[in-house]
DNA sequence: GGAAACAATGAAAGCGATTGCATGGATTCT
DNA sequence: AGAATCCATGCAATCGCTTTCATTGTTTCC
């Protein structure tokens, strides 16, 4: 007995293939009577519908391609999950594949998600604008954290929330600051970088920039080191791991935090928490990027070639242990 | 100019279509001169061979599912990533779907895979052995931190390294232990517990039992305080996630470790190593597991029928920061 | 009561690839 | 030189499903 085909179910309830692919597909053209005897049966062989063979001729994969640069990075978990439930709750599954922060693999898995998926979410894109563009023509594309023109686009925006960190660290009487910047292939490294920068020259204060360092808990410490070379008694983050990687690295110099230094990350992940002194940081509505992310995507697979959407949510700043009044030095 | 195919490819060179999957499939068989042809004009059309029609005529989907209990949990980034690097070596994609801790997620999730994957892999099942067998009749299945007779499987076992973890303790004077254990529908929570047991009687020193907790932050600071309600110098949490929470708990109420009080975790992800004091744990191998599951599965794709392999890896344990003498009380 | 409309079903054409079999030309062997 | 091989290629069937169009039997309406 290999296995249940449509076909299979036809010959025992004594009609034809068409039909039963009508009594999964269009339930309410064929006669109720009918339509039982195939549910039936169906369930009875475990009858599963080849997604091949439909796939091969809607033309549909329901399918969507999700790239990360990194999945060990504990930004993406969340972000995962929210894109999975939202991807599944519109009919589709989801293809991950982790791109382990190379450039070149992203754009060849978008090549190869062309002919296996119905779109392709990429989250923290590596590559080149140019590459992304090409790799993506014709194929329905949204980008996560990285804007292009001509490609849809859901972003993180922490401009205002970092504008708030800023003040929380200036009321507490802080006037001094270093701005530990991010890996130099990411969007949202710069735009951080960017505000941060134009929060300081705003507030008037001394800003002092070290890095980039890699957006790794060992880039974090080295990252805390530099911090310790400046007088800088507040310091951003590019993200959480990186300021759990200072937190560590000045806990093991003995430093004091928030005691003798402040100290706030970015996007609020599960470490930020977890860590002590737990990290002031600016949570990034992972829920609402993923969902967002998926229904565009999917707009954009029902209307291929609509004009590209970009949307742009921002994240908030919370208050925890990590920062905290300036130590009277 | 729709969808390249392998027709529009066969005509632009004056070939078959016959001609042109064998030009990709078994170049052999093709003249160079034609086959040359055939790879430029495809290159030019930017031809991706439908996995649809393949997968319908070959029968594979070249896909491996992937269930994980909980993608949010940090034992599984690093497992995912092994998985899928092996997955792509052996020509393989990888879906993955989070079931959310749910049991009846993962039992639908394995037969929609029937029909979309040649097989799947149940990371940390929740479900119960009986629902898994019958969910994964003859489909190739393996199952990772979960022994079943019928299935395979490839676990991780922390027995002898959870023995270290205990003579690590002794030998630093500790005489009274806590076992802060892992949720009931976890077969390793149960297995680290028998181990941990069975080792405090060899030694004839004192255990308390407490939990089941959570394998969540929140749960791990439960555990912490209930620690406290205890006179154990040292404790084993169920994974490093839990222990995290133990130290935050520990830290809230001024408890220093490894000063008064000494944690070990298991399973070494990466908050082990980030947070402070960093934890005493046990290590999986998780590249090894990856790679193990995905070697099995694709064997027993390949092999139907074949009878069930069952692959056993030890933890081994490391000795950090959060362990240390027993506080002279 | 016959035409028109409708409801339920079947027959058959594809979707885009793979692959067994057939074919014809070039090479090799005796 | 003719038979036997072999190589490169084409033909056509097939995978399991969806979907258009045709067909049949039933209602509905004037």
């Amino acid at each position: 007995m290999s296995k249940p085909t449509i076909y299979s179910i036809a010959q025992r309830c004594g009609v034809s293939a068409a039909t039963v692919s009508r009594a999964f597909n269009r339930p309410e053209l064929v006669s109720e009577a009918v339509r039982e005897q195939i549910m039936a049966a169906a369930r009875e062989l475990g009858y599963q519908p080849s997604s091949a063979a439909r796939g091969l001729v809607t033309g549909r994969a329901e399918m969507v391609g999700l790239i990360v640069s990194d999945i060990t990075n504990p930004f993406f978990p969340l972000l995962v999950r929210s894109i999975q439930r939202t991807a599944e709750r519109l009919g589709s599954s989801v293809m991950l594949v982790d791109a382990e922060e190379s450039a070149a693999a992203e754009v060849r898995h978008v090549a190869q998600f062309r002919s296996r998926a119905d779109g392709v979410i990429v989250a923290s894109p590596r590559s080149s604008s140019a590459a992304l563009r090409e790799a993506a023509r014709g194929l329905p594309c949204v980008l996560l954290n990285r804007p292009l023109r001509d490609l849809s686009s859901v972003i993180c925006d922490n401009t205002s929330a970092l504008f708030d960190a800023g003040e929380h660290l200036y009321k507490h009487g802080h006037r001094s600051f270093a701005l530990l910047a991010g890996p130099s292939a990411s969007w949202a490294a710069a735009r951080r970088s960017q505000a941060i920068r134009r929060w300081a020259r705003g507030r008037g204060v001394e800003l002092a920039e070290l890095g980039p360092f890699r957006a790794t808990f060992k880039g974090g410490r080295q990252a805390g080191a530099a911090l310790l070379g400046t007088d800088a008694t507040a310091a951003f983050a590019f993200d959480d791991l990186t300021a759990c990687g200072v937190l560590a690295e000045l806990a093991a110099r003995g430093v004091a935090v928030p005691g003798e230094r402040s100290v706030v990350g970015c996007d609020d992940v599960l470490l930020a928490r977890t860590v002590t002194p737990s990290l002031t940081t600016v949570t990034a509505p992972m829920d609402d990027l993923g969902a967002t992310a998926v229904q565009i995507l999917t707009r954009q697979i029902e209307a291929p070639g609509g004009a590209p959407e970009h949307i742009r949510l921002p994240g908030v700043f919370v208050a925890r242990d990590s920062t905290g009044p300036r130590s009277a030095s």
